[in-house]
DNA sequence: GATGAATGAGGCTTCATTCAT
DNA sequence: AATGAATGAAGCCTCATTCAT
């Protein structure tokens, strides 16, 4: 036999462990929720052993602190790009939001996890405050300055901003985060499509300073 | 000692024993989650052991499952009687029923079970059900009804009343529910009042068939 | 209203209750074993409350205590009569026996408390002592001076009446104890009136066709 | 320390550990019964923690179970064996399956989960069901194929071997079962030697001098 | 005397975490 | 580095017993 070694088809680099872990906790957490998940599911749907887990987070906790911070991270810095950058018409600008959150939300891989520090946001209000601070509160910031700038084109009628953000992101979480958690509309589904478009309607001629359709 | 009054360890007559305890489990599910709510906390508010509290429930399962029946049972048949006996302009009615919806939802008792029920509803999915057929799909039948009778009536525009209803409670969930789970505007907390104002400003000019304030 | 009292239709004297405990308890720890049943069974099955049973009875162990010297009493000192007092045939003495026993214990009630003796023995030894030194020995001393007569007589061969007893009592006992138990034939089942006389033909004559050492 | 030998304080390779904790378990069970039994018992006398034992059995009654389970496979297709193969004198064979049985329970070990199949049948029927079909109906097969094969050859009379069997078997189980659970016999026993000489005798013999129907 | 609400110790079971291998 | 057997602290639930009414 001699030299003969068993190679393991491939053989990951030991610095995507951690990620791998994080996405197995996604999944489980989104399934069953934080404590309902044990470590063993998340090593499980990682590919591991429940101890090589813990060679990583030092606990389950810190685990959810890390998926957390992860998804942070990148939305951190670039969410105000899109808003600030964009010299476009408002309304169409917001319809380009909608149209990209819409297919995001849409996804319940990626509803997860606000769905997950919503649910766990009693057990852990620093990680809830971090999530809201870094991730709520960008997007909010981003919406509102698009209305902002709709309002001082003069494409927009002159509402409050912080508070008209509420009538723009309202109705997308009425559809895809209750429409999902209660199945509303479960035997007949409302397209996407459709929803947007009545959204944008009923939105835009409340804003807008011009009238259509009427 | 005068006027003390000796307070006896524990009453007889409990009749009214199940409805404490289940304000106890509201609150205690409200603050830290089904899961993370141990039975003797409950028992502990409600001033009772452990062991008391099974002869009233049996199990932590039926705790939470009484708690929705208990707030479903006076909504259910008063939802659509609103709706259905008013004739009034729709959007003085609108205004009503945001009024009172605010109202309720502004305290933290109220909005405790929706909020449960929604953190819970991936592990109960029955009860989310339950909850959806109970109070949801009336809430939204009776605005609908609403939306419906405006559009008939050319008060508002032609909208689908089916998908038009999330931007009427869309907003409304964003301000009170999201806005208390996640903290937002904590620092500089917006007035319900001036909330409400927007919402329907923006709202009604988004429906409306004549254009205010342009 | 005066004197008008509303009369319970009967009212046993306070002495027969805790006799009744006992039946209820019987009843009780035949059907479920002693761990099993609660003493709210008992209680219920006594038509009491579980408080009273405590009037009578200091713990559920002390029923048990007291169901098993119940037991006893009476047939301490009336067992050997039988044996002792009659002068007939050895044969037709046990063919009575026989016939008196099966009759017992052919009833489900009577057969409890032995069992439940036996079922309880390892947690009660000196109850299980008790009851074999009062009952089992008493029956058994009686059935050894039935054989003995039955040598001293020359109806019977030269046995040892102390070993013999068990080729006297087993097959009874296979039949009505591990019958019931397990259910042995319960599709078709033996008439105990076919068994007792096929036990009765091979105890006295043996299995055997030829006769050695008569 | 030279020859010290440094105990584990556990081991790995666990492929005896249910057998380990079914042998603790038997004898608990044994000393105790079921339910007086505490899995921390079982545990204890098998060198783990209670936690521990979960690894291996879901359960307290999946812990009986596989205990009956166990004691069932071999026995399941041995037993008509020896009936069937051998063509002996009844009597002798009789003889020796006497001896074979005597000297299995003789041993408590193994007389051990007969008699808590006995005492907890009432709270387990489908497993004193399963016992039986798979242990006792075997026996009483075999047993009962011995005494027909007797009639057969006119080394027996003809008695119903159906009925004879609890002649067979009775006088076994009140040595061996009886004996040992009500402790008869206890300060003066008796060898299973003279009980089995004295069994055979009467078996074959009778207890009668006058032969009838021979 | 009787009742049954209440207690609280105790049992079964789960699972995050540790650690010998 | 990885594994998974083992631990032990907790949590849910039961129920014998007590005791205010």
């Amino acid at each position: 036999m001699g030299t003969a070694e068993t190679k393991p088809k491939w053989r990951r680099r030991a610095d995507e462990r951690p990620d791998e872990v994080l996405d197995a906790a996604l999944k489980m957490f989104a399934r069953k929720g934080f404590a309902s998940t044990k470590v063993e599911d998340i090593a499980r749907e990682a590919g591991l052993s429940k101890g090589a887990i813990y060679r990583y987070f030092s606990s389950k906790e810190d685990i959810f602190e890390s998926l957390v911070n992860r998804a942070i991270a990148p939305i951190a810095d670039r969410t105000l790009e899109l808003a600030v950058s964009s010299h476009e018409d408002p309304e169409k600008l917001l319809r380009a939001v909608f149209s990209v959150a819409a297919a995001r939300l849409s996804d319940p891989e990626t509803l997860a996890l606000p769905r997950i520090v919503l649910q766990e946001a009693g057990r852990f209000p620093e990680l809830a405050e971090l999530y809201r601070r870094q991730v709520i509160d960008k997007g909010i910031a981003a919406l509102e300055m698009i209305v902002q700038r709709g309002v001082e084109s003069g494409h927009f009628r002159a509402v409050n901003p912080h508070l008209a953000i509420r009538n723009v992101m309202g109705p997308m979480l009425a559809h895809f985060i209750l429409g999902q958690l209660f199945g509303i509309d479960r035997e007949a589904p409302v397209s996407n499509e459709e929803f947007l478009q009545s959204h944008l309607d009923i939105l835009m001629n409340g804003l807008s300073t011009t009238k259509e359709g009427a």
